[in-house]
RNA sequence: GGGCUCGUGGCGCAGUUUGGUUUAGCGCGCCUGCCUGUCACGCAGGAGGUCGCGGGUUCAAGUCCCGUCGGGCCCGCCA
């Protein structure tokens, strides 16, 4: 409702976030999903309606009608000449004759800079909101001078030029105090949120989150439909896969003993429906992974799973391109420039330390193995000579580090198994011999930390951090610590959304404890044509065909063109020494499908949680879901899981060997 | 599986380090009364906690010790 609504009568349903009792005249603010609006119940217009609106308590859910009306002027709080008139547009500013009549008045009024004059009736009636302090003005032109009246509209509210005048009430419901108020920027436990979660998603912040959810979902299935692509389902309940992650159990009553299980995502399906001919396929799909949680990860998520046939990499980034800018731009209000960078796997672990790299603030890592190689610090050069590294990185202003900062951030590093951090302060010293400031500069040559210096584009002032170790370690401490600076350090600006493809994956990956290959992503990942031979060869050195969508340092989508032909998934069984009778009961119904003419498919799966919290700038999913599960798997409302009933248990022919 | 951290009226917090003037304090909210233009309304008065739980040390425990439960962040795990 806005001013263009006033004389007409209305009838709202809401709950009541603020009663404002004056004694003969009630105020209230009324809630729903789309803003609040002010009632008042005036003895004057409805003497019960007042008298009933007396016992009105928050959260109470309301029903009433009257008339819509523009907020009249409120007290008269001066005249003025009417010369003043001609200042009275908007983008003009007030002259100080004009300001010091208010500020004469009382020190309450004194306008500040931000003073926006709206004209609703030209030459007659001026609004006057000092957006800064809150108050607006309401001023009149009389015959021959200018009355200034204290303003009653709130310009804090979109419905702020009107109100409802009450002629009539109906309590619908009463309420119990809310246990927090609904409103946003309020400081609440998490838990507290989530046990009276019902009151929480009342919120116009979270109403707003889950409208944006919607949204997107809805774009989604707009988008893929204009581009042929059909929603099917899969089944929730499936075979249990002994790869990747745990799976959420459930047990069949029908066959004592068997388990179905939850999908982790609905991968196998969708490519045995691109063998099934369905050559374009996507689907709003819930996945279950039984792992422990994080602020970014829940048992249960969503993804929009995609796949199509006859498509290679490009194909898939071009659509997925197009869906991200439908919908960050129809769902999040957030412009999005495609082409998206295609950045490889490895360089994103030399610059970053990681494969999804946040990129919108630097301090990159920078690798100083050879440089540092004939130094005489112990900790570099053993480190060096059992096959490990030395990388670094600069740190904008952080000389200023106390020894406290320091040893903070060795602690930080020392959670990623970095045994310790270097650090060298550059000073604003010209002198090479005392321009670099750290106990371990005695170490080092001069020219090796100059060297240092220039690489890591390092300027007085800054502090450059090292760390020495095995690969992974570094990439892991040094990757760690440059978010967690960036962010400290508020390098990071919160506006900007940088979508990047992280592409060029190794198809597999050693591990040193079970002596074998392992898949880097999953079994049926393609390999490039290029790499394709080194199968025989070099398994090591074979790229895959995988692709990762990140942002802003979150992985939001990732998926892989597949092996569509028999004789390459064969291959890729035998480097992981998988064996045939394995192959057959695990995935025997893949394999025989795989054999019945598959074509070439490629897929993808974008996290919807995750873009929504991208869209919404969440650090934590459960604030982008409507009712998500603690860090410890547990729903805060229903209090899942729960144990059953013996008699469950016995059709099941399931005996629980714990106490409870 | 591991590390860190938090737990004090309905909510947010102080007090815990150095046990004892605290009958445990503050803000918000709540309740009652007054108030016709507020919008974080105002004014006056009031109610409400035994300090997550259990055990121990002590003349004395919110405060120290042990255990336990719950919330959160992270490592491992997970793509």
């Amino acid at each position: 409702m806005r001013l263009s609504d006033a004389d007409t009568t209305a009838q709202l349903n809401g709950w009541v976030r603020r009663r404002r009792d004056h004694g003969g005249v009630i105020f209230v603010d009324l809630r729903d999903r789309t803003g609040i609006t002010q009632v008042v119940f005036d003895p004057q217009i409805d003497e019960k309606a007042h008298a009933l609106a007396d016992s009105v308590r928050s959260e109470f859910v309301l029903n009433v009608s009257g008339t819509v009306r523009e907020r009249a002027p409120g007290e008269l709080l001066f005249n003025a000449d009417a010369a003043f008139q001609a200042e009275l547009v908007n983008g003009t500013p007030l002259s100080t004759e004009f300001r010091s009549l208010f500020s004469d008045l009382d020190t309450k009024y004194t306008l500040s800079d931000d003073v926006k004059v709206n004209v609703r009736e030209p030459d007659k009636r001026w609004l006057l909101t000092d957006i800064e302090n809150n108050r607006t003005y309401d001023i009149e032109r009389e015959a021959d001078s200018l009355s200034i009246y204290q303003g009653t509209v709130n310009p804090e509210l979109a419905t702020g030029e009107i109100e409802v005048a009450v002629d009539s009430l109906n309590i619908l419901n009463t309420a119990k105090t809310p246990p927090f108020p609904v409103e946003d920027d309020i400081e609440v436990a998490e838990d507290i949120r989530m046990r009276y979660r019902f009151v929480d998603l009342r919120r116009p912040e979270m109403q707003k989150t889950l409208e944006m959810r919607h949204k997107a979902a809805l774009t989604a299935r707009n988008y893929m439909n204009e581009q042929g692509f059909l929603e099917i389902e899969t089944p929730i309940l499936m075979n249990s896969t002994p790869e990747g992650a745990r799976d959420v159990l459930v047990p069949s009553r029908y066959y004592p003993g068997k388990f179905y299980a939850l999908p982790q995502s609905p991968q196998q399906f969708k490519q045995i429906l691109m063998m099934s001919g369905v050559d374009r396929y996507f689907q709003i799909a819930r996945c279950f992974r039984d792992e422990d949680t994080r602020a970014d990860r829940q048992l249960e998520f969503t993804q929009l799973d995609i796949e199509m046939s006859f498509a290679g990499v490009d194909d898939v980034l071009e659509i997925t391109e197009g869906l991200m800018k439908r919908i960050f731009e129809e769902a999040g209000d957030i412009p999005v420039q495609t082409p998206f960078l295609r950045l490889p796997y490895y360089e994103s672990m030399a610059r970053f330390g990681n494969d999804k790299p946040d990129t919108r603030f630097g301090m990159e890592l920078t690798d100083l193995s050879d440089v540092m190689a004939d130094c005489d610090f112990q900790v570099f050069t053993r480190a060096l000579s059992s096959g490990g590294q030395v990388k670094g990185i600069a740190v904008p202003g952080g000389a200023d580090f106390s020894r406290k900062d320091i040893e903070d951030l060795t602690e930080f590093v020392a959670t990623y198994r970095a045994k310790g951090l270097a650090w060298v302060k550059v000073t604003s010293d010209d002198q090479p011999e005392s321009k670099y400031s750290s106990g371990i500069v005695k170490f080092f040559k001069t020219e090796q930390l100059e060297t240092a210096q220039e690489r890591m584009g390092a300027k007085p002032g800054d502090i450059m951090f090292f760390v020495a170790d095995r690969p992974k370690v570094v990439a892991d401490a040094l990757g760690s610590l440059r978010l967690h600076l960036g962010r400290k350090l508020n390098m990071i600006d919160e506006n900007r959304y940088n979508f990047l493809w992280i592409v060029d994956y190794p198809l597999f990956e050693w591990n040193e404890e079970a002596n074998r290959y392992e898949p880097f992503h999953h079994l049926f990942t393609g390999a490039t044509e290029e790499t394709l031979p080194l199968l025989d060869t070099d398994p090591g050195r074979v790229q895959s065909q995988h692709y990762d969508l990140v942002c802003n340092g979150s992985e939001i989508c990732s998926g892989s063109v597949r092996i569509h032909r028999w004789d390459v998934q064969q291959k890729i069984f035998d480097i992981l020494k998988i064996k045939p009778e394995d192959i057959k009961n695990r995935f025997g119904y893949f394999i025989d499908a795989l054999e019945y003419g598959t074509p070439p498919h490629a897929g993808i799966a974008p996290g919807l949680d995750r873009i929504v919290m991208l869209m919404r700038n969440e650090e934590n999913i459960r604030e982008v879901i409507a009712f998500p599960k603690s860090q410890q798997g547990l729903c805060p409302l229903t209090h899942a899981p729960s144990t059953v009933t013996e008699a469950q248990l016995e059709e099941l022919s399931i005996r629980v060997d714990i106490d409870i």
